[in-house]
DNA sequence: TATATATTTCGATTTATTGCGAAATATATA
DNA sequence: TATATATTTCGCAATAAATCGAAATATATA
């Protein structure tokens, strides 16, 4: 049985499709060393404005992307008062890399 | 050392965030079966022609689709008369699929 | 309640991608 | 050489994606 993806790979694809995209999902693979500056715990993620202050784009762009990330599936972001943070949905990027390393 | 991709990986995933372009990768895969009535030998590859009988869509449509896999590398195109034969660059795609393994 | 902070949504502009038909190129064959 | 076949390139229109600043929303705190 093929492992089924919610949402399906073309989101996925073209979620991974741009590279602030990918850098983005780089930095949250290693939240400590990435966003020193985090007051906050790292267990829930990082907060959408640690994240646009590391990359050089306006809020708005971020969070249009931080958007698309987690449309397809690949973010998950968790609302603690004021803040969102976001983390890596680890269990749908290993399925998407089953996925793919399979089907293409 | 991490492996080289030449090209490199943004060209890659931004071929591949195309439903019709990973269409016709999977085509590739199976030539005889995918395409039984090519009449020429499939040593090397599938030619144009058949690919865009067997799409929806537009001949120079797909030929601007096979000229951007072709860009990332992900097909060899080999000429061969009036015909250019399209095959899947298995070497690529594995060094890619490592890649995003480790990267992603 | 007023003010500050965090983030998103809106509206507009710019840039990139997709798609088509027609013309151009390259090769093969009568 | 003329004609047929295979494929690409060109020019253009339509759609989608990226980006920004300003306004809106939501929460927290003085």
């Amino acid at each position: 049985m093929t492992k089924r993806l919610t949402p399906d790979i073309d989101d996925i694809i073209k979620a991974l499709a741009h590279p602030v995209r990918r850098e983005i999902l780089g930095w949250l693979k290693n939240p400590q060393k990435s966003f020193p500056t985090q007051a906050h715990s790292f267990e829930l993620g990082v907060c959408a404005g640690k994240i646009y202050e590391k990359a050089d784009l306006s809020q708005s762009t971020i969070s249009a992307h931080l958007a698309t990330l987690q449309r397809a599936g690949l973010v998950i972001p968790r609302k603690v008062g004021q803040w969102i943070f976001y983390s890596r949905n680890e269990a749908l990027i290993d399925k998407f890399l089953d996925r793919i390393k399979s089907d293409l």
